[in-house]
RNA sequence: GCGCCCGUAGCUCAAUUGGAUAGAGUGGCAGACUUCGAAUCUGAAGGUUGGAGGUUCGAGUCCUCCCGGGCGCGCCA
């Protein structure tokens, strides 16, 4: 029959890609063919079969192609089934239920798709931040793309709060898959460095020193403490109030001691800000701040540009698509959007048109100018091909209409991608937004330190139940410490991506230290105990070289074929997050592969195996599978530890 | 009033974007450590997917209408 002829023979290009897009091509072409020319492009709509009982992976096409042949489904599927070449991946095809095409892979298949994986490089494990050293041989994308990640944000000489929690972990995984993917990512912190605000603290500070403790944090403190009093002073003294306006033009004019005061705030927060950075162990540092007062040359010529590309349009011309105009309307001057019938895009609560103004009725530029000489910027100077904001939920409005904005003024053309990746509240046990006690924004920094603390706790809460380990036994003060935090930090920023980042999430310090469930405490301890095979293995067998060539992973156990399977997988599921920008998919997947190599860890014995054909293919898998967290873990901005 | 998001097991959440018998964790129940790390694993139980219609081979997912919740709606960002 027909899957003999190809049957053993495995090109060297599968490697390249994921299972599910070869398959995908594999399926598109006979689909193709079958479908003939007259239906046009048509998804082969492969994915990972839902149940184990109907195979691997499965192929969908049959169905909706049907109807448009006129023909059976099970006879459509049946064409596909012949007319596809799979010989070399998959067992015989089976057609099932109205049409279902059902993909088992073939285990030799899995087995050396897994074996051409190239041992670890030397220097591994990855450093702390930059590019992992281990891709698991995984290569780059064959047509790369300039990509600007938008995100945290926080404001000049405010502290960091966890209303930035959520952008800076979420966008800071993108930047680190899209960077993994081989693309260019520019990180673009736009912070708030520019406002009447700083009128005020230019004023209350007049030619006194801004404040600088011994930790940058605690001069952002006192700063903020400052702003405080300013803001109170502006509010009921009239004078100072008046001056206070007066230095915003002073720092505006370029004026030299408004100047200063201005970047010793600025370089006092941004240096805090690094030291949140570091401790949340995110990609992003100082130099990726480029905040909104880089933009302030460039917000009038937009508004000149805005003038001659958005022209107010008679009647007649209206209602043929989408437009933009731009007028004056109470002395501000505002986009108007309108839809592909001539009416307003947008509406106020009287029904009327809601316009984005650009400039208002005082001359002064907002956030939407910002938003838009921003947007310019990164596609004209920088030579963004996709954007990605990351901020809450609670914007989509005004990105919606920024967004059109850009396109209708020709900043944003087809070829360039603009997305605005959301996010729910952080809500607190009572499920209003988390706040302190006293009703105050929760400080990053003490929301850390928190983290630190109880990770701690429990670390010692378990040691005291478990004895006759040498390893809790040996380690000191000192490592339990760093243990600590290390699982502090990452149980925060798993809770965070775990979830579908467009919900609310209520947050929960004891369901997020858990070590068990999907946690960051799971995943890290399946790590370990992973390494701690090894090192159990250096001492009796010395340290067999796993990868070797005469190693083989015979995967004949149902547990060794699953955990093999959702090896091979990883690829697909790091493509799809780079699509679709949701990371929690990315934590369910490395969930799966710790609790399949748990039940492989359970049934599959590894030091005790029958032979050393056995033990060295087992252990192969397990390096494969530690390797695979690490990296995923990384990925999403964890790092992992060797003992815990 | 209009718009966006949401409602899934007692609780916290998934569901490969329209695919097959809706899955995990947690809690409770029943088991497994003289055995590679029990911070683990294995069972069983738990559901009219807020409600009612509709679209089609097929709906938690799409369309309409209700019920309930969150957020947003012109000179803040």
């Amino acid at each position: 029959m027909r899957a003999r002829k190809t049957a053993g023979r495995f090109t060297g290009a599968m490697k390249h890609d994921s299972i599910s897009k070869t398959l995908g091509e594999r399926f598109a072409s006979a689909v193709a063919s079958v479908a003939g020319d007259a239906c046009g492009p048509i998804d082969s709509q492969v994915r990972p079969a839902g149940d184990p009982k109907h195979g691997d992976y499965q192929c969908n096409a049959a169905m909706s192609l049907a109807r448009r042949l006129k023909a059976k489904p099970r006879e459509i599927a049946q064409r596909i089934v012949d007319a596809v070449d799979l010989a070399d991946i998959a067992e015989p095809l089976e057609i099932a239920g109205p049409g279902f095409i059902n993909v088992r892979l073939r285990t030799e298949f899995l087995a050396r798709y897994l074996g051409e994986v190239p041992p670890p490089p030397a220097a591994s494990p990855a450093p702390v931040s930059g590019p992992p050293m281990d891709r698991l041989g995984m290569p780059t994308v064959d047509a790369p793309y300039k990509t600007v990640i938008d995100y945290s944000s926080p404001n000049i000489a405010k502290q960091m709060h966890v209303g930035h929690l959520r952008s800076t972990i979420i966008g800071d995984v993108f930047a680190r898959v899209l960077m993994f993917e081989g693309h260019e990512v520019v990180r673009q912190n736009h912070v708030g460095d520019w406002g009447t605000q700083f009128g005020m603290l230019i004023e209350h500070y007049g030619d006194k020193a801004v404040p600088s403790h011994r930790t940058h944090a605690d001069a952002l403190a006192a700063i903020e403490d400052d702003y405080r009093v300013a803001q109170e002073r502006f509010g009921s003294d009239e004078a100072f109030a008046d001056a206070a306006r007066l230095a915003v033009g002073r720092l505006q004019s370029g004026d030299v001691e408004a100047r200063r005061v201005w970047e010793s705030i600025c370089g006092e927060s941004r240096h805090a800000f690094g030291e949140i950075y570091k401790r949340l162990d995110v990609l992003l540092e100082e130099a990726d701040a480029c905040g909104e007062s880089f933009y302030n040359d460039r917000l009038a010529p937009v508004v000149d540009e805005l003038v001659e590309r958005l022209r107010p349009r008679e009647a007649g011309q209206r209602g043929s698509g989408p437009y933009a105009e731009l007028r004056e309307d109470g002395g501000a001057l505002c986009v108007f959007l309108y839809d592909e019938k001539g009416e307003a895009a947008f509406t106020n609560q009287d029904g009327d048109p809601l316009p984005m103004i650009v400039r208002k009725s005082d001359g002064a530029f907002l956030y939407a100018t910002t938003d838009l000489a921003a947007l310019r910027y990164r596609i004209k100077e920088l030579g963004a091909r996709r954007m990605i904001y990351v901020t809450d939920a609670r914007q989509k409005l005004h990105f919606r209409m920024f967004f059109a904005a850009a396109r209708a003024a020709g900043w944003a053309g087809d070829e360039v991608a603009l997305e605005h990746t959301t996010f729910g509240s952080v809500l607190g046990a009572n499920r209003k937004p988390l706040k302190t006690r006293t009703g105050k924004n929760v400080l990053l920094r003490e929301l850390l330190d928190e983290a630190e603390r109880r990770a701690y706790d429990v670390l010692v809460e378990r040691d005291r139940g478990i004895e006759g380990s040498r390893d809790r036994e040996e380690r000191d003060e000192d490592e339990k410490r760093a243990i600590a935090r290390r699982v502090g930090i990452a149980a925060v920023k798993y809770a965070d991506l775990v979830r579908d980042r467009n919900s609310d999430y209520v947050f929960n310090w004891d369901s997020m230290l858990a070590m068990q469930g999907n946690t960051a405490p799971y995943m890290m301890y399946a790590y370990a105990r992973i390494r701690s095979i090894y090192r159990k293995a250096a001492e009796r067998f010395g340290s067999p070289d796993v990868y070797a060539a005469g190693v083989v992973l015979s995967l004949g156990a149902p547990a060794e074929r699953d955990l093999a399977l959702r090896l091979v997988r990883f690829r697909e599921t790091i493509d799809s997050v780079a699509a679709d920008l949701l990371p929690h998919t990315l934590c369910n997947y490395l969930f799966e592969l710790a609790s399949d190599f748990m039940r492989f860890y359970e049934s599959c014995p590894v030091l005790q195996a029958p032979d050393e054909a056995t033990r060295l293919g087992r252990m192969r898998l397990c390096d494969l599978t530690a390797r695979t967290l690490r990296l995923g873990l990384w990925l999403l901005g964890i790092e992992v530890i060797e003992r815990m």
